[in-house]
DNA sequence: CACAATTAGTTGCGCACGCAACGATAAGAG
DNA sequence: CTCTTATCGTTGCGTGCGCAACTAATTGTG
């Protein structure tokens, strides 16, 4: 079983798995950012940090920055943007005052409430084009490689 | 047939399949990207037109840029250190004197002919995670998503 | 033919990113 | 307790990116 013609001299990206599955992630990225980028004006970290505080009350930017592989100063400017904005709030925690622990603001939880469903509904209607089998194979898939390449959690 | 608790009130980042595509590409790449970055100094940009330069002489970058899905500047930039480093050459076309056609240089195609076969292996170790049954279904499923999204070539 | 519209490729500019260094706080060693 | 070491988060700096504007060449239209 092999993936393209044995005698084949070169090689050919279009059929090469991690050019396609970065060309995948960003068209994913793409049909998803659509939500988040025209309708809340967020960028992907924002939108990530919104999605991490918005589930996780309290957490940290180093928390937030494991959580979603982002680099701390990534993190950082995104939680300060949305400071900016009033959608995030920060105190310092009683317990180790270096942390400062993160919060959706009213106005936050009130974006956080809109957007989740928009959002799952996108996804929904992504996996909604492969069959119930196809989902199956394709999770299984992936779970396989993120054990492979220690991706999860 | 549901992908996370009904009644959930949030979303969590880590089982959202946007999100964990783009951690498995982002993570595949970085796996891949140890042979042409430190054993050959290229970048992914880079690394991409070589690819591309190496399977079909005397493209354009227009070609590349299609074909790989990158901004045309990225690729323009690309090409010019590629050039300085003397691995790919540029000659007007002569049938449109816009175009330059892109050739790899005899050092191009040693560096080519040497480097395709590491990364291809690479790829094989990585599917090698996958049961014949998964990497099927990992494959169909990927094709499923691309043709829904409209991103294959 | 003349002239507008389009296309290949490059470059100036502003912006977001990651690295390294930093201040502040906490934890560990003697 | 003191001093070293590690950790949380921010910021200065250099770099790579995409957008928009540009040049040069080609194609389409009257």
């Amino acid at each position: 079983m092999s993936l393209r013609a044995p005698g084949e001299p070169g090689l050919e990206l279009a059929g090469f798995v991690p050019y396609r599955l970065n060309r995948l992630a960003v068209g994913v990225s793409d049909h998803l950012s659509d939500i988040y980028r025209e309708r809340f004006g967020l960028d992907i970290p924002e939108w990530r940090v919104m999605a991490t505080a918005g589930s996780r009350h309290g957490c940290t930017a180093q928390h937030i920055a494991q959580s979603t592989r982002m680099h701390k100063t990534r993190v950082s400017r995104a939680i300060a943007h949305l400071e900016e904005r009033d959608l995030i709030e920060r105190a310092s925690s009683a317990a180790d005052r270096r942390e400062r622990e993160v919060r959706l603001t009213k106005a936050g939880r009130r974006m956080y409430a809109e957007l989740v469903p928009l959002v799952l509904e996108r996804e929904r209607e992504l996996l909604a084009c492969l069959s119930k089998e196809q989902l199956r194979g394709f999770l299984a898939g992936m779970e396989a490689i993120e054990s492979f390449l220690g991706l999860q959690d």
